[in-house]
DNA sequence: AAAAACTCCGTAAACGTTTCCGGAAATAGA
DNA sequence: TCTATTTCCGGAAACGTTTACGGAGTTTTT
């Protein structure tokens, strides 16, 4: 019963034995006669002593936490990327504070600060869509906080980055379109500030320009990154003189969407018009939706090894790391010769 | 650029106070001139002070932090009912160590241990599949550690737990299919030593006596939980000589595992084959999914309050909280006068 | 046989706080 | 003017560890 009060001291004094060569036995093997040792361990055992490590930490000011601030934990997006981190941090005796902000800036402000508190050692970032906390990144980049941001990341600011190429992708994505035969490709936009949003875009435009393709001002809307925003998208696309043949949204849940709700207006995905997502989502594949899938796991463990890294040395150079990801092609994208008419 | 090196030292000497009166001019304001109190604020906010909690914790031997262990947070469900439960604990400043046990008991165990050794003062758990650590959270009840079990729980044990009634409402599902017409009703039941899988299979067995059908074992199988698990059921159920025409599936992925196999097969729902599933998930609604949908941040939050009064008071007795359900119907289930055939 | 080296252990300081206790100075009461 | 009270502050202990230092006892070296 009496669990969690048992400390060295207790184990000292049943003993006969100071706290030092206690502390020994309980960690190293230097300076400590093998039977002692034992005799510690055993009684340790015996009073279920587990150690402080509150009081550990303060001696070694250090906590072995780091903090991850994520715009949301409900899709499956950052929930894998937080199992990747997880799985490296703990190998290291690390343990994860996880914040959601709720996509609001000021609860990722809030979030950081109390994380701050906590005194966590290090930390990992996504931005909310609105990206509004560039002075607080910038102060703790100045007071040397290690940090490694994901997916959503601040271009102008120095610090380490793991990504993918979106605007690789997103030109490959929309070059599939063009060669599937689709002749008017229009582009539903995240947030405007959002560096996600800028990189697909500008994918998209190269795409274009690579084919020879004008580009329609009409044809891109920003319509932000949730599914429920989709709607606006195909009001609006759907009623102009020259409607298009295919979408490419700048993520899955738009694209989704999209799907329901061209559906719902009788239009035939990829007969009517084609969808195409980013990010790939489980519920994308179940509606056979063409999508770039990102590599979530590996970017959470890549951001974790930069993070420990930095935490072991805080002197090495800023590093962006880019990796792989791969476009899915489904049936909610075909060439012209596969579709039924 | 000493930014964290800053303590009520520092504050003290280059003000010529005793680290005593620094604390109180922080903390309080009592037995403090206001003069030095605001001397000691401007002092403070000019070194970017940061009071260290590891210091402050291991004085009042608590650390504000719970732990969560939640079998997997990459579905909707388990994110949902964390943020519940930081929305109230994050208010009475405690932290959330959530750690996800990937439906595995070992690591389960491993996760609960490491929340120990970091002195998390309570846990919320949800646990694995197969049940297996009975003696670990045995022991925690021992040592007075304070717990709230959420949705799946182990019935055997005198834990404050927060659910809903899965028998009732897999009874309210089983009776609206029997009342929509169906009369071969098959359970695709989950994996055998989970709370609701027992829970779901008895509201099943219960509506068929209710209305006098006589229970038909081979109707009857345990796949588990997962969707991919959904196919062998569905390979056993549609080779039956008297095929079920309605499938009453544990949770929502195996559920929609049944439509997707069934719709591979050429089988309409609900025409051919009704499908219900429970725990409604976004891809259920999107797929029009009859299912049960869970209160999941009412949950998280209640959890979370039952949690911090049983901090403050470790001796308040045992409660279970049994949170209500919705029925939601929709097109995967019709009563036979609007089916199309 | 004395000096040197090695084993093993205890003392005490330190990590950064909070808070009890006592005391000096200022104010109040007589 | 002298005592009683109040106001404000400093000293010091405490939380539970780790670890540098020194020293007693034993073993090895010469």
């Amino acid at each position: 019963m009496p669990s969690s009060k048992i400390t060295i001291k207790e184990i000292a004094s049943a003993l006969g034995l100071s706290i030092a060569t206690v502390s020994r036995a309980l960690n190293g093997s230097y300076d400590i006669h093998l039977e002692t040792k034992e005799k510690v361990l055993a009684k340790a055992r015996e009073l279920h002593y587990k150690p402080n490590i509150q009081a550990r930490n303060l001696l070694k000011r250090r906590n072995n936490m780091i903090g991850v601030v994520v715009p949301e934990f409900i899709t499956f997006f950052f929930p894998e990327i937080i199992i990747g981190i997880q799985e490296v941090v703990n190998k290291h005796g690390y343990q994860v504070l996880i914040c959601q902000s709720n996509e609001s800036s000021s609860l990722e402000r809030k979030n950081v600060e109390m994380l701050e508190d906590s005194m966590v050692e290090g930390l990992i970032v996504s931005v909310t869509k609105d990206s509004k906390n560039m002075d607080l990144y910038e102060r703790l980049v100045q007071d040397r906080m290690p940090m490694v941001f994901v997916n959503r990341v601040l271009p102008q600011l120095n610090v380490n980055q793991v990504v993918i190429d979106d605007r690789k992708w997103a030109f490959q994505t929309v070059e599939h379109l063009i060669k599937c035969g689709y002749k008017c490709i229009a582009h539903l936009a995240g947030n405007p500030d959002l560096s996600v949003t800028k990189e697909r875009l500008h994918g998209y435009l190269d795409a274009l320009a690579a084919y020879g393709i004008p580009v329609q001002e009409q044809l891109i809307m920003y319509v932000g990154i949730q599914q429920e925003r989709a709607k606006d998208g195909i009001d609006y696309l759907m009623v102009l003189k020259e409607r298009p043949d295919a979408i490419f949204a700048v993520n899955d849940p738009v694209a989704v969407g999209c799907m329901l709700e061209l559906r719902k207006r009788g239009l035939r995905i990829p007969e009517d018009v084609a969808v195409a997502g980013f990010s790939e989502s489980p519920i994308g594949k179940i509606m056979e939706l063409t999508s770039v899938s990102q590599p979530t796991f590996e970017i959470g463990k890549i951001a974790a090894e930069m993070l420990l890294k930095q935490i072991a040395n805080n002197d090495l150079p800023v590093e962006t790391v880019v990796l792989e990801a791969k476009l899915n092609i489904r049936n909610s994208t075909l060439p012209l010769n596969k579709r039924a008419h």
